[in-house]
DNA sequence: GGGTAGATATGATTTGAATCATGTGCTTGC
DNA sequence: GCAAGCACATGATTCAAATCATATCTACCC
């Protein structure tokens, strides 16, 4: 099964400086909702670059609840592969969809021999880092209005943001139910706070 | 004013792998609270560890309101340096405390001049992310209960944990009130779901 | 076309976390 | 010793988000 590169670029650009050797060596999977990709107290030997789909790093409680520790529906699940001698989560899969596999060691190797890749391997944690930060912060307010106007200032610019996602996928990104979103949207809109306009919403600055 | 790297390091153990060169040439600052360490505009000069106390990034929208983007008690605050051209937020200090400056270029020689330092900082950088995106998990459940008992699965060794933070700290951290933390708690204690011995919390495995 | 699935959207009801109030006990500094 | 400040703890009340219900609109498949 060949990689359409261009392809899986434009899903994760930083495929675009990955050195050739890696490239050679990267494994495709096509997976269906479901799977167990890999078991907790297994050696992880590869990374994983979720093209397509969602995977998600589960722990059972003891009382029998699956814990989502983390989920990914696009981008690098490197940290665990990295850090641990074992997982200390199952990695599961739950939505079709496909991923990149990389070996371990030759991911650390171009990251040692490779300068362009180590730097932007460098720049995608850092950024990942600011990005997560800010969410925290989001979700630690408490009510629908203050988080939708934190992500417009996080991460619009100027106050201004085009949402790439439907408003369900960006209600759970808020942590609120999509019901709430709407009627929140909506209240901001009748205040004067912010103009919506398809899938464009811009905050306007009040007037004091 | 020297700096105690000892004391130091204890704060920030990627500090124990730091070359030499880029250790002589940082420097220590003592602050307040309320004091504006970089405005909104300005270019990126410094790579900042945070060795006590406070200090936010803060964005104010158009209606005047201020926005916390993010927030360290704690570790390097280097994503805004690494990425941007110039900063998109303020950086003040809300607690009194002290930070360490390093200059950005040379940090960047550091990480290019040194394998050792280079993957320890990946290393961080990879340990951060997993435990945001965790956090962010965490966030998004909307029971106390949930929040708490994620917590004791995700940051728990076998569903143990002992908290190094006061409970109110540890409240913010999960968003919650703290009246919410405690009342949570004796539920949860009450229902056999849990064992709270000071700071030692342990989930009992429910029999099915 | 008809049928299904899903996003969008809004109303009614419930529920649980925030908030306010209050009190205890522990430290710290004078 | 005493006061001030703070973490810990619990009760009463309020309020807003979750939830359930319902309807429209679109896209897609047969």
């Amino acid at each position: 099964m060949t990689i359409d590169w261009d392809e899986a670029t434009t899903r994760q650009p930083l495929l675009r400086v990955m050195p050739d050797a890696l490239r050679r060596v990267a494994v495709l999977h096509h997976f269906n909702a479901g799977e167990t990709l890999f078991r907790r107290g297994e050696r992880p030997k590869v990374v994983l670059c979720v093209l397509d789909g969602e995977i998600r790093l589960v722990r059972h409680s003891p009382a029998g609840a699956e814990i989502v520790v983390q989920r990914s529906r696009g981008g690098f699940v490197a940290e665990a592969s990295f850090e641990a001698k074992v997982y200390h989560c199952d990695i599961v899969t739950a939505e079709k969809g496909r991923l990149l596999l990389f070996p371990l060691p030759l991911f650390r190797a171009a990251l040692d021999g490779d300068r362009w890749f180590n730097r932007a391997w460098i720049g995608l944690l850092a950024r990942e880092v600011r990005r997560l930060r800010a969410q925290c912060e989001r979700l630690s307010l408490n009510s629908a209005a203050e988080r939708i106007l934190h992500y417009l200032e996080a991460e619009g610019d100027q106050g201004t943001i085009t949402l790439t996602q439907s408003r369900k996928a960006w209600a759970a990104e808020l942590g609120l139910s999509h019901e709430v979103v709407y009627r929140t949207l909506r209240k901001l809109q009748d205040a004067g706070t912010l103009v919506v306009d398809g899938d464009r919403l811009t905050l306007l600055s009040r007037e004091r």
